[in-house]
Formats: structure tokens, sequence, C-alpha cells
DNA sequence: GTTAATAATTGGAACGTTCCAACTTTGTCA
DNA sequence: TGACAAAGTTGGAACGTTCCAATTATTAAC
């Protein structure tokens, strides 16, 4: 047992057939005789065959492996696991296997996880780059026609798809329902500052707050890294200040939490004392206390359309570049105290 | 561009040498020469040659690919994406890249994945089998002895390697220390009761629960679906009870969380006016208010653990199957009500 | 100046699969 | 009976790599 593994050439044996028609069973072409089939089928349950994807891929070289990979920049943030999901039911009804890695930020890390995934002849790729990923990093995979999706972080240079949330209209609108309940020394909290993701957010927090009159103050935004200890971080800046901010527009929903935190071990209540808006809408954000008003950019149906814009172009010949915005919406819940009798202005 | 596919042989045509000798700088032998590997070098950047891992693969049936995989059952619990990053931290520095599956708790995807890893020649598995996996869908991976190690839940019959939590352990100090608290009508809340993790959590509960005299009740496990959402249901159906409980030792942090979201709803302060302890420790535990009383698991050491298992088993030449219990301990943060002055007891 | 040792390179066979063209068997029809 | 078609089956070549044994080029030793 264990020995050599067991091949084509093996089963044909056992079944007193070619080792032609034993391919021709694997697959599941009709030319073969039922009976013939059947045996095959039973000889190779019976002496533990394992397909060799590597040989096959070798001799048909245009069609590649039915997996798809998907490389994300840190899957400690639940919304990438959520994104992944997403991209893993379509994938998985279109009979691909999806393999997942991480890259924690890191462009070695990156790189060499690519070149894994192309070694092992992935049909296509969804991508939420590293920070400081460029073009010419994805310059091998269109050369290679490779069909590759870019989620979440646009890359400007690259001729690849991407699927990007509507990040400006997103803070946008955050800061218009914050003024509107009141508010006027609202904050940006949280985010690295020299991504892509930020910039817009940022931008789209910045014209908000012009177009409402309250101006644009450039000490009013405090940047931090995009998780919940981050948030806790930027918050106690935020507090920290001479005039300090009765509302706060989160780089994204981890931030929030880390807010909700940091305010909570102040004694103020988030949603009465002071209103946090989230960005992304993770699930904790609607069962947690208070639940999360937030911008919902629904990770998972990200991942669902991501992965159908890579199978489209898995399946035309030529993979041809489109590049598509998710529309956001704001979600009110209670962490901006729209649910309270009074827009949270006790603080000053 | 891109037609046929680039390779050893296009290479050694270009750079005027033979097959064989890229092959060498392929595998960075020392027998070549420094001024032709640096060419050859040269030449594969300039065509963008890509390494045919399959071939490679077929040739030298022994030496499998450098990756190794890791399925997990529910890639939406921040527990096993933790556990992931654990994995990948050392497999990297062993030089291997990691793709992660996940299964969702279903079998037949996960018959699937790992069939599609075994095709591609992974070198091992790390799995948290979905529930209900059987020694006999194992059968398969150690017959044709690829190193595997169970995480998080042990199989029964299954001959490989595993390492799981002392689940046990865990639940019974999570009693002691809310009886030692003043506690006496303790829940165990949450998990679903088929599943070997939760027959361990709940023993170690119920043994605690009869040496500390206050003996134990079958009305106060009520369980629910391991996820936050699950937490807030379970703990509605624990407070409609005529003799609701005033401290609740869950299946997991998810539901911890779900719990303290639940009491909150109702006006009930968790550490306060009632005691939660969670399981898991996963990294919110410690930001989020109150900060949650926990059984540390410490999901990365776990995976960092299991790879270590996994890679001596790679190198060893048979595997040795090896199982291991995870120790674990308890966290005494806020929301048990501990760091208050009194124990949780106003409700009745 | 020959031999021996070392360093570097090389062609061919092999790995497990698929594809193609050729082959055998069986059945049908004039 | 012979011609033809349809249904199954088959051997060999090819895919891109690595390994082995053999070869050539270079240096060292006498």
């Amino acid at each position: 047992m264990g020995k050599g593994r067991v091949t084509v050439i093996d089963i044909a044996k056992a079944a007193g057939v070619s080792k032609s028609t034993v391919s021709l069973v694997l697959q599941a072409s009709p030319l073969v005789n039922e009976s013939t089939r059947t045996k095959v089928n039973a000889v190779m349950r019976e002496l533990g065959y394992v397909y060799n994807r590597g040989a096959a891929n070798l001799r048909q070289a245009n069609a590649r492996s039915k997996i798809i990979g998907i490389v994300v920049n840190d899957l400690t943030n639940s919304f990438f696991a959520e994104l992944a999901v997403g991209v893993d039911t379509v994938v998985q009804s279109a009979g691909f296997v999806q393999f997942l890695s991480n890259t924690s930020e890191s462009i070695d890390r990156q790189r060499e996880v690519i070149a894994s995934m192309r070694e092992h002849g992935v049909s296509g790729l969804i991508i939420s780059p590293a920070r400081g990923t460029e073009a010419v990093d994805l310059k091998p995979l269109v050369m290679a026609g490779i069909p590759v999706v870019l989620v979440v972080r646009n890359i400007p240079g690259a001729k690849v798809s991407s699927l990007v949330s509507d990040n400006h209209a997103g803070a946008f609108a955050a800061v218009e329902h914050l003024a509107a309940l009141g508010h006027s020394r609202i904050a940006f909290v949280g985010g690295f500052p020299d991504t892509a993701v930020f910039d817009e957010r940022l931008g789209g927090y910045r014209d908000a707050m012009s177009k409402t009159g309250t101006g644009f103050q450039d000490e009013l935004v405090v940047s931090s890294a995009p998780s919940r200890a981050g948030g806790v971080d930027a918050l106690a800046r935020a507090m920290a200040m001479p005039e300090p901010p009765t509302a706060a527009v989160c780089f994204n929903d981890a931030v929030a939490f880390g807010v909700c935190d940091g305010l909570r071990a102040r004694r103020i209540e988030p949603g009465k004392d002071f209103a946090v808006v989230g960005f992304d809408d993770v699930i904790e954000a609607k069962t947690t206390v208070p639940a999360l008003t937030t911008i919902s950019v629904d990770p998972q149906g990200i991942g669902q359309r991501a992965a159908q814009m890579l199978l489209k172009q898995i399946n035309a010949g030529k993979p041809e570049a489109e590049s598509a915005v998710s529309s956001v919406r704001l979600i009110v819940r209670e962490s901006c105290g729209a649910a309270m009798n009074k827009p949270g202005r006790k603080m000053a």
C-alpha cells in the first residue's frame, strides 16, 4: 500500500481496458459503454484512485484548473471573511473551488501568494491588494491573460477589472445625516491616510462638511489603524482636543466599535451623548448595543458580484477589463442618536 | 503575446544553454556557474517565465508541492480567521504557502474541497471538520500518507493527529469562578448539542455544578447556533424561565456577545446585573465594553502549534499520529462582575 | 605533457494525463 | 454476401519538468 500512487494505467490493467478508456470515463464521455464505465468506476473506488490534476493540466494547456484564488490583505477583519463567503457561494455553484490566502498587508507575501496560485494554474483571481500595491505588480497576471478582479481597493494604472464601493457617496451621506441631526463638530475617525479608500471616504466627508456650511477643518480628521484598537486610540485623541467633536464618521465598523468602547470607558453613551456612524455594515453591526448606524457596503454582495464579474471573464475568451462601483446606503440604527428623542448634543 | 506559455526550453534557447541547466538554476543548485545563473535568471524575467508546478510534481512524485491546506467549517467566526493567521505565520517562515477553504459546515463541500486540495498535491492539511464528519471521510487521506492535523474538533476513530483545547477544564473553571462570586443559578448557553466540543464543555459545566453543591439542572442548559444571533436568541429563552439565571457560561465568545446584546436590550447591564463568561478569547473580547471574562484558548497559538505539528509530520518520513490538548485559562475581565463591588445578584 | 580530479553542462527518459487517428466489433441494408 | 455506418476501444505522441548518467571544459598534480 501507498508505494507508488495509483495511476490511470493501474486502473486500466485492473479493469482490463486501455488507459484511453479510463481517461474517457474520467471525463464522463458519452462514447464509453455503460457497463465498462461502471466497472472502471468500481475499480477506481477499490484502488483508491486520485485524479492527478497536474498531469492533466500539463496536457491540456488551455483548460485551467477549476480553482479560483482570492487574496485578501487582512483576514482578521471580518469584512474580508464575509466577502470571501460571498465569493464562495457563487464560485461554488459554478463548480469551482475557492482557495484563499492572506497577505497581512505585506507586499512581499502578496507576491509569493500570487505566484503560488499562478503555479497551480488558477482560473482567476480576486484580489484585495495590500497597501502599496502598484500596477506593475499586476502586470505579469494581465500579460498571462489571467482574469483578475480587484475589490475594495482599486489600483490606478492596472488594466484589470475592479469593483469598489462608492466611498465618496457613503461618507457624504453619513455627514449629511449627522448634520441634519444638528451636529456641527463632526470628526472623521480612523484609517490609514495613504490608501485610496481613505482618500475617497475623506473626500466625501470633506465635500459634505463644506456643503452643509459647517466647513471642513483639518483638525477634525484623526487617523489610526483601521481596527477596533485603532478606534479606541483615535477617539482618545479626538476627545483630548480643546473643543471635542460631538459626532464621528468612522473609517469602518471596526473603528466605530472601538470608538463606542472608548466612549463607554469615558462614561459617554454612544447614541445618546455622542453620535457614531460606521462604514461597511458587518454582521455584528445590527446586533450590537447600541445597534450601529453605518454605511452598508454589503460585503457578501460585493463578493458575489466580484465573483460574477470574474466568471464572466473566465468564460469569455479574452478578458475585458470592466470597472464597477457598488452603491452604498445609509442604514440608520441607534448609534447616531436618530432613534432617540434628542439629537446628542449634551456634551460641549 | 501569450500564445503558448513560456517553458524551460524557451528559456534555454534564449539563454543559449540546455534545459537541464535551466532546471538547475530553478532549483538553486550550487552546481551551476554564477555567470550562467544570472544570465538565465535575466532571461526568465524578460520572457515572463512561470514555473509549472504541475509538471514538476509529475516528475518528482515524492516531493509534494509547497502548499499546505487549511479547511475550516465557519470562516465568518473570527476564531477561525485568527486560527488561520496563526497557522500562516509558521508555515510562511517554513517556506510554505497556505490555501484556505471554507466548508460552511457542509460535509459535501468539505469533501469537494479536500479532494481539490489533494489533486493539487498539498503537503499537508489542517482541518477543523464540519459537523458530522466521520472517520471514514478522512480514511483516503491517511491511506495516501498525507499528513493531517485535526483542530478544534477531534474525530474518534480517525488515525490522525489532533489538537483540541481543554474544553472540560475551561468550562469547569468558568463555573467555579462564578460560584465563588456568589452565583448559583448559572446557565450554560449556546452551541449545537451534537458536537464533541459542546459535549466536552457541557461536561465541564456539569461536573463543576455538581461539585460546587448547586447541582446540575437540565433546564439551565439552553442551546442555540454558536453565533452572536444565536446568543441573543438563547438568552431570550433563558430569561423567559420562571426562575431565570443570574449568570451564564457561554459556549463561545460570539454567543457571549449576543448574550450581552440581549441583556442590554432588556436594560440589564452585563457585568453588573448579570455575569457573563465566554469561551475562546477572540480579539474583540478585551476591547469590548464591558471587557469579556472568558476562557482563553488562544486561537493564534493553536494555529501555530497545529502548524508545527503538521510540519513535523511532513518532515518526518512517515507521519506519526499525535494528539495534544491545548490548555486553557480563565481571563477575568469585567463581564463577570468580579471587577465591580458586588457580585451581580440584583435581579431575581 | 600526460593523468587525475573537479567543475559545469548536457541529452534522453520518465512522470500521469489527454488528444488524435486508427482500429475492431457489431449491426443494417441493398 | 458485401459495403457501410455506428459504437466502442485503443496505442502512441505530447505536455513541462526533474533526474540520471554521460560528456566536455578547466584546473591541479606529478
